[in-house]
DNA sequence: CAAAAACTAGACCAGATGGTCTAAACCACC
DNA sequence: GGTGGTTTAGACCATCTGGTCTAGTTTTTG
């Protein structure tokens, strides 16, 4: 006997309401841009949007709800980034032009709305659970999507064999997290520059050796 | 007129009562090896180690007198790790072997106990305020010297020269915080062999070409 | 125009948090 | 044995959390 239930596929897609409380949702990405799931406080962004609790509860749930909603949200932004390069369904005969080319998407992903980009790096941060129940109302993972990409093409043969796919994959992942560390500024057209030297880094640093 | 403050220094050091204490020590390093500073649950670490909150308070005056105390100890800890290697004053004429001993260190120091590693990584992930904080406590900033020294040992000139000394500080800074996300199994030998691998990558990508 | 449905406001709730405070217990010293 | 400082126990406090609920308003529909 559970209790009343919420639909919270409602909240992706056409319907998603938050498409009709704009103020709810820039308060809510400035909240969990900023602070992870757990420590964002939803009546703080309740208050700076000016909604009450009880229309609140009434169009998203609970907490996840919101979350969700404003996920799906961004997701649709960040494929507006990725839908070019998708068209070549992700070429794996070059690797590392097309690795370039994901990372110039992701900079310009992150030059559009910073808020968005460290959004995307806190949801991987979230425990496994979370991540998961998220996904499951997402029709595909782009994410495990991209790491298969790279599996593949690191097993065509492009990098040096002494390097198990898994830790490359994982090199990969790591560096495309951290890009805004390894930028000082926040010049434009440095950041991008950045970005291209780490490919270059990590090509030169597993690349087949000749 | 300030309410009467209390004596953090009086924490570190020999007189550290957390030494009298060990079952609050465990239970300290359980709590914040899992949870960031304000996530920890004070509450639950006094009930795990079965003190009253007036000795607490009497002994550490508050959270941050607990954190600051265990961190004491846990620096001691690792600088006994790395102390057989500043014995040569961190070597700068042979940069990426003597990063390979470092990253050594690290592995050791990380099996010895995987909390204390996760903790330290946890205080880079805290907000500036926070860690200086921490910081003016001790007297010298190891994380800090560490970048020096690359610093210094990307200027000689084993490094190649379109990279700017700064990227490479903060490409090896992240490439430190985040072996443990590159490690797959918890295996030692495999451990030390990812690593090592690390630096080959870190070096074939950003040495000198000739 | 009226009934029904959708929505909103905000008082309220249980549970958690770090921190305070008083009173008792302990212990060394004379 | 008494005295005085140190240490301990835990009830208590203000504040915050996400979530519930009722009563009222607004909007849609017949």
């Amino acid at each position: 006997m559970k209790k009343r239930s919420f639909d919270y596929k409602a909240l992706i897609g056409e319907g998603n309401p938050l498409l009709r409380y704009p103020e709810l949702k820039e308060a809510a990405i400035d909240e969990f841009a900023v602070k992870r799931y757990d420590d964002a406080s939803l009546n703080d962004i309740l208050k700076k949007a000016g909604m009450s609790k009880g229309s609140f509860y009434h169009h998203f749930g609970d907490k996840f709800g919101l979350y969700l909603a404003m996920m799906d949200i961004i997701a649709q932004k960040k494929l507006s980034f990725f839908y070019p390069l998708m068209n070549e369904n992700l070429d794996t005969s070059d690797f590392f032009g097309t690795l370039k080319a994901i990372m110039k998407a992701t900079t310009e992903f992150m030059l559009h709305d910073e808020r968005l980009h460290h959004l995307s790096n806190r949801l991987m941060e979230e425990n496994d659970a979370f991540r998961n129940r998220m996904y499951s109302f997402f029709a595909f993972d782009y994410y495990q999507s991209f790491n298969q990409w790279v599996y593949h093409a690191v097993q065509s043969g492009q990098v040096d064999s002494r390097y198990p796919p898994d830790f490359v994959v994982k090199l990969i992942e790591v560096m495309f997290a951290n890009i805004h560390k390894l930028v000082s500024s926040g010049d434009p057209e440095h950041l991008l520059e950045t970005a291209t030297q780490v490919i270059d880094v990590i090509q030169d640093g597993i690349s087949r050796k000749h």
